[in-house]
DNA sequence: TCCTCGCAAATTATCGATAATCGATTGGTC
DNA sequence: GACCAATCGATTATCGATAATTTGCGAGGA
């Protein structure tokens, strides 16, 4: 049987995905032998994927009590979003003026954003949305800013969120349009637009229920 | 021979030191076996400190090749402590009014610095500090700012960054001073002013050699 | 009734061994 | 000499079993 991916990445990324969209809530024990019967595997890589869940903070051991799930509620939604907001608004003011290259995959994110937005098709609207934010962050060149933001997992986290704002905002337009003022003043240079553009995204979300 | 604490902390904490006191330098390959033979321990405790580490971003794993160190060098100490300002300073702007315990909780941090000074104890100084600062963003009431601030491990940092800042400034006294007048600040809910002793604070460091 | 002591069950931590995979090297062919 | 594949040594990934520790529960005593 030949592992085309270790185990414990497959089994880590199950587990990421199960703890944001709900499936443990929060305060849920993870029992290593269950998963591991479930999964097929020994207790090995389950322990692992739970060790690198805990180094990302998705999780808390304590020795011979066993694992449990932290987050995913909406506290911890929100404050997700506002470290996301201040990595992303000091991102912008590092990375002005972003370098040509930077740009140009700012803009493809935002023709695929486009796309989507034209089709109604919110998966896709959220995946290149979140390049978008994640290339913003790449651009300013500082890499722990980058592993910080992903570790978030907004991979995950996004459409949960999303599904959220849509909820109040029946169309992504005024998204659509913010992302592309955003984009335009990054262009001209412009920091203090960019920077409010980028805080009126933010604040659509942080305006949660 | 019962184990006080689990070998899998007590290795991770080894390897922390390590990699932030720079006897690991950034690219170092960890191998199991042999740090298994030096910590008189089996592969799997070794393999799940790493796990943690890969978790928390100061080393990274490719399936069958390995893991190695990430970072310590400058540039991420200097990244690091980009990221550290901003939880901080978002932090002021969040908490401000602080709760009267958090700022008691200061205020005992910032006697303590003092005493410090007054003994040239730099070491003391140091963790005084560093409580002082995490004590800023804990009082923030944002769990993911926090666990993000500890994940940057700057107790072991810590004393490299302010043995580099020693090298510029003979006596702590500036920073305690500024440190001072900060919690003055977040006493009269003068966010702009608190803000602005944070920064020059932070200014100190980032214009490392 | 309320402790509290001490099992027993459940669960985690660690071990020693095996399977899978990678990288370099060697040997053969042109 | 250059190229390619088969192989070997080193290293990681996983396994199945055992040791260590916590927790819940029930018996016995105040």
């Amino acid at each position: 049987m030949p592992l085309r991916v270790c185990m414990r990445d497959r089994i880590r990324d199950v587990l990421v995905a199960r703890i944001l969209d709900g499936s443990y809530p929060a305060g849920t024990k993870l029992k290593e032998l269950p998963l591991a019967r479930e999964f097929n595997v020994s207790q090995a890589p389950i322990r692992e994927a739970l060790r690198e869940l805990e180094g990302s903070g998705l999780v808390s051991c304590e020795r011979y009590r066993g694992t449990r799930v932290r987050g995913a509620d909406l506290t911890e939604l929100r404050e997700s979003y506002e470290l996301r907001a201040i990595i992303e608004l000091r991102s912008v003011e590092l990375a002005v003026p972003y370098a040509r290259q930077a740009l140009a995959q700012l803009a493809r994110c935002l023709r695929d954003m486009s796309a989507a937005v034209a089709r109604e098709d919110r998966e896709r609207y959220i995946d290149a949305a979140l390049r978008f934010h994640r290339d913003l962050v790449r651009g300013s060149g500082n890499g722990t800013f980058l592993r910080t933001w992903d570790a978030l997992h907004w991979e995950v986290r996004g459409r949960i969120a999303l599904q959220r704002i849509g909820a109040q905002h029946q169309s992504l337009k005024p998204l659509l349009a913010r992302h592309k003022s955003l984009l335009a003043g990054l262009r001209a240079h412009d920091i203090a637009g960019a920077t409010r553009k980028l805080k009126e995204l933010f604040a659509l979300v942080s305006a949660l229920p």
